[in-house]
DNA sequence: CTGAAAGCGCTTACAG
DNA sequence: CTGAAAGCGCTTACAG
C-alpha cells in the first residue's frame, strides 16, 4: 500500500500545496524550515517515494544513463560496466545496458529508442558510433561521453588510456627480458586503440635494423585471430622470441598456438598482451600485460557524464589515463 | 527537429483526434482502415515516435525490464545478460542492469527505485533475494522471474538447470576416465545450485566403499577458494586422482594448485568443473565441464517474463533445463 | 468507428 | 516563502 502515496497525499497531510512538497523534495527554491519539517514528517509517515516517471515527464530526465558497448561477452567490458554502474548507483541513477556489436545501425537504434525514454545521458564504449549521431545528441543538449574514440571533430568528452605509451612499455619490457626479434599482432585498424598500439610498437622496434614489416600481422582482437596470427609469424620467422599482441585475447590465442607447437613460453618465446583483463591470470603461464584501469575508466566516464547532466553540456575534453605494465610469467627471463 | 513531433501534431496533420492516433499506434481498439492509413501517413511524414515516458506514466509500464545479478564481473553472468538483452531488444524493450553483490538489501533497494520507474518486470539471478520482496512484487502485479532459486514457497516462475543430474554426469565421467578417488569442492550451501551439485556427487560417490566425508571441502565459487580447496584435499589424500569442482572458477583454482605442486593434469589428477563459462577454453589444459545453457537461460527467462507482462501474472512454474557434459583435456584418459 | 475530457504524478513559471 | 494552474505527452473509459 505504501507505494500508492502520491505527492498530493503528502501535501494534504502536511497541510501545504503540492508545489511546496515538490520544493522540499527538490531542494531548489527556498522553503520555510518549519514548513519543510512538516512535509518531511508527512513523507516519512506515508513512506512516500516520488514517482520517477511523472518526474521524468515533467523534467525530461528519468534518472537513467545508457551504456552502449560492443558486447558484454567480451571480457573487457564487464569491468567497465561495473565501474559505470557503481558510480551511477551511488548517485541514485540506474543504468541501461545495450550491446551494439559494433554496428553503427544498432547504436543509432538505441539512441532513437532511449531518447524517447528520456535517459539522462549516454556512454558509448564503441568504435562505430556515427559522427552524426554524436552531433545530433549534442545539438539536443543530451550529454554523451565516449570511450576510446578517435580525435575527429567529435565535440564531446572522450576517455581513453595512453595506448601508444603502453605499447612502448610492452615492447621495451620484452627487449629488457632479452628478446631480439619481436613480432606484433595488431588489432583492427578502424579502432584507434589498435592503431595507437601499433604505432607504439613501431616507435621502438621500427628503428631497429632487424625490423621487417612482415613482423607484424593483423588480428581481430579475439582469441582465434591471435592464434592464427602467431602461426603465421612462426611460419615466417622461426627465430621469433617475443610477441606483443594488440590485446589480451589475441595474446591468449598466441599462447595457444605456441603451446600446440610445443614451443615453451617464456623460455623460447615471450608473450605480452594489452588490456589487463582477468583472463591474463588464468592462462598458463600467466600473461604479462599492459593494464588499463578499466573499472576506473567506467567510473570516470560516469562522473564526467554526471557533470554534464548537472551543469549542462561542456566543451569537449580528452582525458587520457595512464596504463601500467603488469609483469608475469609469460615474459619472465629464463636461462635459455 | 523531427523528435519534437507529438501525438497532437500527428492528429492535426491526419485530421483526427489524438485518441484515434493513439488507437492506431496501439492497435487495440478498431479503427477505420482509411482513417488509420491517414494517421500512418502523418506519422511517417512527421517521423513521429511516441514518447515512452508519457506512455509510461499513463500505462504504468516503461518498456524496461530489470536484470539484477550478483556481479557482472563474475564470468558466468555476461552470457546471461547477453541472453536477456538480445531477446528484450528484439521485442523493443530495454534492460536495466543492477549488481547486487548477493546482498539482500541492495536487491530491495533496486526494487524500490525501479518500481518507481515503472519497469515492466524483474529478472533476478540472485541467491539472496528476499521472500518478502518477491511476494510484495507479486501482490502488486509486477512480473518477476527467478534464476536458480530454491523451491521454497516462492510463487513465481523459476528457471534453472538440472544441477544434480549434471553433477552425476561429471562424476560418472571421471569414473569412466579411470578415476578411483574423486574429491569434491562444493560451493556455498546457501545456494541451491551448490547443494544440488553436492548431492549429485554424493549420489554416485557416496555409495562407494572408498568414500569418506573428508573427500569433500568447501569453497566460495571463486578461483582462490578452489585453489585452497585443492590444496587441502591434496594434503589429506595424496592419492586423489579426480576432482569435481562445484563450478568452473573453483576448477580453475584447483588447476592452479595442481600446477604449482607439479602434479600433472590429466595424467595424475583429472579435473572437472561446472557451468561451461568461456574460461574453460583458456586454461591449460582446457577444462572439462558440465555446461549450462547460460545464454539460453537468459533468453528463456526473458521470454517467460514477457509472457507475464503481456498476459498478466501466471502461476508459478519451475523450468529445469538440461546440462551437457563437455569433455576436454583436463579429464582425458592417459596412459598412467 | 471516433472525439472530448479526465487522469497518470510530477515541475515550474507566475502571482502574490 | 507559498499556492493555483498550466503543462509534460500519452491512454482510456465514456458518450455518441
Amino acid at each position: 500500500m505504501e507505494s500508492l502515496a502520491t505527492i498530493r497525499d503528502v501535501a494534504r497531510l502536511a497541510g501545504v500545496s503540492v508545489a511546496t512538497v515538490s520544493r522540499v523534495i527538490n531542494q531548489k527554491d527556498l522553503v520555510n524550515p518549519e514548513t519543510a519539517e512538516q512535509v518531511l514528517k508527512a513523507i516519512e509517515q506515508l513512506q512516500y517515494v516520488p514517482n520517477a516517471v511523472a518526474r521524468g515527464l515533467a523534467g525530461k530526465k528519468m534518472g537513467i544513463i545508457a551504456l552502449i558497448l560492443p558486447d558484454i561477452l567480451n571480457p573487457f567490458f564487464p569491468a567497465l560496466a561495473r565501474g559505470v554502474e557503481d558510480v551511477a548507483h551511488k548517485q541514485g541513477l540506474t543504468v541501461i545496458l545495450g550491446n551494439s556489436d559494433d554496428l553503427g545501425i544498432k547504436e543509432s537504434s538505441y539512441i532513437k529508442v532511449l531518447k524517447k525514454k528520456y535517459v539522462d545521458g549516454f556512454i558509448f564504449a564503441s568504435n562505430t558510433i556515427r559522427e552524426e549521431d554524436v552531433m545530433a545528441l549534442r545539438r539536443e543538449g543530451i550529454p554523451i561521453v565516449l570511450l576510446d574514440r578517435g580525435l575527429t571533430t567529435t565535440a564531446c568528452p572522450i576517455i581513453r588510456s595512453n595506448n601508444r605509451e603502453g605499447a612502448k612499455l610492452a615492447v621495451r619490457h620484452l627487449i629488457d627480458q632479452g628478446c631480439r626479434r619481436i613480432a606484433h599482432i595488431y588489432g583492427p585498424q578502424e579502432f584507434i586503440t589498435a592503431r595507437e598500439r601499433l604505432l607504439g610498437y613501431e616507435d621502438i622496434v621500427g628503428e631497429s635494423k632487424d625490423f621487417s614489416p612482415s613482423l607484424i600481422v593483423p588480428g581481430h582482437f579475439d582469441i582465434e585471430s591471435g592464434r592464427r596470427g602467431a602461426e603465421q609469424l612462426l611460419a615466417r620467422y622461426p627465430d621469433i622470441d617475443g610477441i606483443f599482441a594488440g590485446n589480451d585475447l589475441m595474446a591468449v590465442g598466441a599462447l595457444k598456438a605456441l603451446h600446440e607447437r610445443g614451443i615453451r613460453v617464456p623460455e623460447e618465446v615471450k608473450v605480452c598482451g594489452f588490456d589487463g583483463i582477468g583472463l591474463t591470470e588464468i592462462t598458463e603461464p600467466e600473461l604479462t600485460t599492459v593494464a588499463q584501469p578499466i573499472y576506473e575508466m567506467g567510473g570516470l566516464a560516469t562522473r564526467v557524464l554526471l557533470d554534464e547532466i548537472e551543469s549542462g553540456i561542456s566543451e569537449n575534453t580528452i582525458i587520457e589515463l595512464d596504463v601500467t605494465l603488469v609483469t608475469r610469467k609469460s615474459t619472465r627471463r629464463g636461462q635459455n
